[in-house]
DNA sequence: GGGGGAAGGACCA
DNA sequence: TTCCTGGTCCTTCCCCC
């Protein structure tokens, strides 16, 4: 995907306060009035005239549309499981849920993806029946401080009630098919895919047959035998995006990309200049849109990016959906709202408020005794936002959010023997240098990840002793992981394998001057940011070629140090002799090559101990250096201290490891671990 | 007890 | 026979100071 990602406003990670004071006011049970408007504009395209008879019937629902609920009964649940993630999207309203589960249990059963997914159904369900016991318990005692606590919550976050803002959120109807269409007009009457093995959208024809995002291309052939997958074509969307942006920056300069085919924008201030109503104005929008751009939009008005997001889905395809900004028809609409349809309650939270009564969001009001004992302070906050259908009103655009990590991942055929594991590795780890250089990344942590035969994925990481970003080293620290799982792991067959870096570091230009003082950007910056100019414009490009030439050079000179500081020491541990242990003393413990200077080191534990505080401790200087100033190839390298430290190197009151007491022996044993490669690997 | 790393998982488009 | 990718954030567990 090519769009910018950013961390998703309307979760429970990312709750906002809100400004706007109101005096709070129980309103749970009290009949509320109802002033929603509710507008569509004319649809363009009616696709029904030339439209050819399809094969099979659409999954219509037998008498009225099926509300999306999660299953009320144990057995139902896997079924419910599987129809998917997308179950709420936009043009699933008439089909017969029942009818398309059996298809897909069908499809499925017995296959090993199945299999997984029992398992996971089977957990989610014993823990579901643990959150039920716990409020079983919970009934028993006193919860009144409890309920006080709730409702201090909700007064305080009513106080922080703000109803001033517009916001809008733009969702194009389709996106991907939405643009293939474009280009071959034939398929917009018949169901048709975008994806080949998952689809990644399709069209309302084939969402009247249950297809849906997501779902496994032969699932949905079951669904819809006729169905016409189409491969993706990413340069195209993006293309496109760019035209839908074009018209949206005219409405608010500072808009946010939500996605590639999403967008939230705070048009007040458009409203207020251009004296029209929020409806007239985003009215205008879609079909500016729509002219310029032939791609047809929904949207949602509200006085939140959480309502409109939820409100740009009422009248999809091609409409859109205004909350009117005033506190009880806000709180009148989240009443009766199912809690799935809220950003950040998917299939399994869902089962987790349904087994405890709340089905609406609503229906929290009533258990907010129970929430934060059951599912954590950070939940119970989100859903007493929800609950009031509070969410931010500040709508930023995606490259002032800051990237957290670079990663890639790939699925294969089965694979088994070591060495076409180590390949694939291999090319992850090229693939990945790729995606660093592009993004100007470096990470401090390195993490693997596995799927098995058997669709569990498993995660394994590390801190490498400085910033990495080359294939070399990314294969490097990610092969001891991956042969460590090999070990682990009976019958170790894998699907996927992915790397991921993390504690990122910019390679795009330094945080710190030649003085030694802290630049204006931190040393981990915006990933899309390419619009920045620095003050004295400098090192807004930093010689890439010059940078790693520099860099070598400085890594080589470093060694030659490294080795004569190491032969000092060494000759000061053991003043006159160099030569190895030998006899049972040196039998019983293994020869050993620190892997940050490359020399070869004594084998007791001691010496080891303090070798790699000792290296360590230069290597993080070296690498924080490097990493923040910049160093003609000629000069000595500046000793600056870092903002920030590479977390294995540093204790908690960040002293080096070198300055405090010796390591365990634990300690000392997990660092071999690391430090030591197996056998075979190229380093 | 608290900070922080590791692992796993939910969720989103 | 067949079920993605890339990203964020949260929770839990455990180690260390």
């Amino acid at each position: 995907m090519n769009s910018t990602p950013v961390p998703d406003a309307l979760s429970p990670r990312s709750l906002n306060a809100c400004t706007e004071a109101e005096p709070f006011r129980p309103t749970a049970s009290a009949p509320l009035g109802s002033n929603m408007t509710q507008s569509g504009v004319p649809k363009p395209n009616p696709p029904t005239e030339s439209m050819p008879p399809p094969a099979t019937e659409p999954l219509d629902a037998p008498s009225r549309p099926q509300p999306s609920r999660a299953p009320s009964d144990e057995h139902d649940s896997l079924r419910y499981h599987l129809l998917g993630p997308s179950l709420t999207k936009a043009g699933q309203d008439s089909v017969d849920q029942q009818k398309v589960s059996e298809v897909i249990y069908n499809a499925s059963k017995g296959s090993k993806f199945f299999n997984n997914e029992e398992v996971k159904d089977r957990v989610l369900t014993e823990k579901i029946n643990r959150i039920l016991a716990k409020k079983r318990q919970l009934d028993k005692v006193n919860l009144s401080s409890e309920l006080r606590r709730a409702d201090d919550y909700l007064a305080e976050l009513e106080l922080g009630r703000d109803l001033s803002q517009v916001v809008i959120h733009i969702d194009c109807d389709a996106f991907y098919a939405a643009v293939e269409e474009l280009d071959r007009p034939e398929l917009r009457h018949v169901p048709m895919a975008v994806g080949k093995g998952v689809l990644t959208t399709c069209n309302y024809h084939a969402r009247k047959f249950g297809c849906r995002s997501g779902m496994a291309g032969f699932v949905a052939m079951k669904l819809c035998p006729q169905l016409i997958c189409v491969p993706m074509n990413f340069a195209k969307y993006t293309a496109k995006a760019e035209e839908v942006r074009a018209v949206l920056a005219q409405y608010d300069p500072r808009f946010e990309s939500a996605s590639c085919d999403e967008a939230y924008l705070n048009i007040t201030q458009y409203c207020e200049e251009h004296h029209m109503e929020p409806e007239e104005a985003v009215s205008q929008l879609r079909a500016e849109v729509h002219e310029k751009t032939k791609i047809t939009v929904s949207a949602g008005i509200a006085a939140n990016a959480k309502l409109a997001k939820i409100c740009s889905n009422k009248n999809k395809p091609n409409g859109q959906f205004n909350l009117a900004r005033d506190r009880q028809t806000i709180l009148e609409f989240m009443r009766t709202l199912p809690t799935r349809k809220v950003n950040g309650i998917g299939r399994v939270f869902e089962r987790e408020l349904d087994a405890i009564g709340i089905k609406t969001c609503g229906d929290i009001y009533g258990q907010r005794a129970y929430l934060s004992s059951l599912f954590g302070q950070k939940a119970f906050q989100f859903l007493m936002q929800c609950y009031l259908g509070l969410g931010r009103t500040q709508i930023q655009p995606a490259e002032d959010y800051e990237r957290k990590s670079v990663g890639t991942e790939t699925t294969f055929k089965e694979l088994s023997s070591p060495d076409s594991l180590r390949q694939k590795l291999r090319d992850i780890a090229e693939e990945l240098e790729g995606d660093l250089k592009r993004t100007e990344f470096k990470g401090r942590t390195l993490c693997i990840k596995i799927k098995m035969h058997t669709y569990e994925v498993y995660t394994r990481q590390m801190t490498p002793p400085f910033a990495i970003h080359r294939a070399d080293d990314l294969y490097k620290y990610g092969l001891p992981m991956l042969e460590k799982l090999m070990k682990e792991m009976p019958n170790f067959k894998l699907r996927l394998m992915g790397l991921r870096c993390t504690h990122l570091v910019s390679t795009k230009k330094p945080g710190i001057d030649f003085f030694g003082r802290q630049r204006a950007q931190a040393t981990s910056r915006p990933a899309a940011r390419s619009d920045s100019k620095d003050k004295d414009g400098e090192w807004e490009t930093w010689p890439e070629e010059e940078f790693e030439e520099a860099a070598r050079q400085e890594r080589d000179d470093e060694m030659n140090e490294l080795e004569k500081l190491s032969q000092e020491y060494n000759e000061q541990k053991n003043p006159g002799d160099n030569t190895p242990l030998q006899g049972p003393e040196a039998a019983e413990q293994e020869p050993w090559t620190c892997p940050i200077c490359t020399l070869p080191q004594p084998p007791d534990d001691a010496t080891f101990n303090a070798h790699i505080d000792f290296c360590l401790s230069r290597q993080t200087i070296k690498e924080v250096v490097k990493e923040t100033t910049p160093i003609p190839a000629t000069s000595k390298p500046q000793l600056i201290p870092s903002k920030h430290p590479p977390a294995k190197t540093k204790g908690k009151r960040g002293r080096p490891k070198s300055e405090q007491g010796g390591l365990d022996e634990k300690t000392r044993e997990k660092r071999r671990a690391f430090f030591t490669l197996p056998a075979g690997s190229t380093s």
